[in-house]
DNA sequence: ACCTGAACACCGTTCAAGT
DNA sequence: ACCTGAACACCGTTCAAGT
């Protein structure tokens, strides 16, 4: 996974951005729970004190791990083809782009949402967004509104509840007691037999949720 | 906060319910980070390990919580009016009453995304709502495509991101490099100077999103 | 059936240094 | 300028018991 462990000489210095992009490399290798202080040290080949000689502690770490996420987004954003169209289209393409971006980056939703703050890149991102909603002829005040009805939609990502376990292990048990979620579940299934991803196409539902506001919005901004 | 420390004989036994209720109101009074084993048995006057007999884990302990206040919600809307009307309005006023729940408890939208499976409580509030809008009219596929359109919202809440925190400390350093956002952000506010809760209410805000999905979700059952 | 202390394998971080 | 080990104050949990 890295050439730590050998005691070549280092290529590349140490910087906060190196720092970083380990972390993001190791949280996708790994997983976030292995983006520990300690871990991370290792797979630089640093003492663990080192690292906070390139950045205070490690919320600064995760901050700069959501500038990272951004960052690629917008490289990703550019390599887009122009698509002059509807404020809509235009809305809807970036936003898939982001989501693009999220789905290589599986735990980096539960990252953002947990920060309290916004960084740069990601505010950057919003500001296009709202450009964008701007020159379709909306206000800001339906923008704001906007903003807040996409919620995290706007980065590319819902948080999905429980039904993402794929078909629910322990639903059988609890059958008799929720009649009309086993009913949707068996008609659902049997609607769509198929489906790669199980019953429950997450990138189709993602799209559903998505137009459904963007076609809102059209409707108020008229 | 609770009557622990003291060695007067204890009126109620420890059981599994008395923790999880004891869970909750820590972290109500005291925040998240500090519901630890530790802190929990302390207010229960227990040594940490005799939570172990009630409950197998942490996990758990997070599982149960959940159950807890699903299990608020359920009370909350038992005391609900009738109201029969449009299974629009029935399925919005159920959402609002979950979502007063969850502003008592406002650590709790962290937690129940945190879950990787739903419990029984929570299973049976989905229930109710997909039973609403079969009543209503929707068919199981719509109601499969209302449910992830919703999202968490479902539930009475979304992760805010960013501009929760209160109008952004540090966006004015960046004000040259997010010109639309600062734009927005200072119209919205002249819009609405008396706005008790500053310029961004998120009650009107819930709102706006909830009903922007709801509206869309009729026009399709049309 | 109900509870317990000691110990273990982890965390992030402070401190007081080293080169 | 860049890096470090020892130590501290925390975690959740295993184990082997106590009553």
């Amino acid at each position: 996974m890295s050439t730590a462990h050998t005691n070549a000489p280092r290529r590349v210095p140490v910087t906060r951005e190196l720092v970083l992009r380990t972390a993001v490399d190791l949280a996708d290798a790994a997983g976030i729970d292995a983006l520990t202080m300690r871990r991370l040290a290792e797979e630089l080949d640093l003492g663990v004190m080192s690292l906070y000689y390139h950045l205070p502690n490690k919320e600064a770490i995760l901050d700069g791990i959501v500038d990272v996420i951004f960052g690629e987004i917008d490289e990703a954003l550019t390599d887009l083809p122009p698509a002059p169209g509807s404020w809509k289209t235009e809305l809807r393409s970036r936003i898939l782009g982001a989501r693009a971006v999220m789905l290589r980056h599986p735990w980096a939703p539960a990252i953002i949402e947990s920060r309290p703050s916004v960084g740069l890149a990601m505010a950057r991102y919003v500001d296009a967004l709202i450009g964008i909603m701007h020159s379709g002829g909306l206000d800001y005040d339906l923008i704001h509104h906007a903003m807040h009805a996409l919620g995290s939609r706007a980065y590319g990502f819902v948080q999905e509840l429980g039904e993402s376990q794929g078909g629910g292990d322990g639903l059988e048990q609890m059958a008799a007691e929720i009649p009309n979620l086993v009913e949707m579940l068996t008609q659902v299934r049997h609607d769509d037999p198929e489906s790669t991803l199980g019953w429950c196409d997450d990138q189709v539902e993602f799209e559903f949720g998505l137009d459904l506001i963007l076609d809102g919005l059209e409707r108020l901004r008229r």
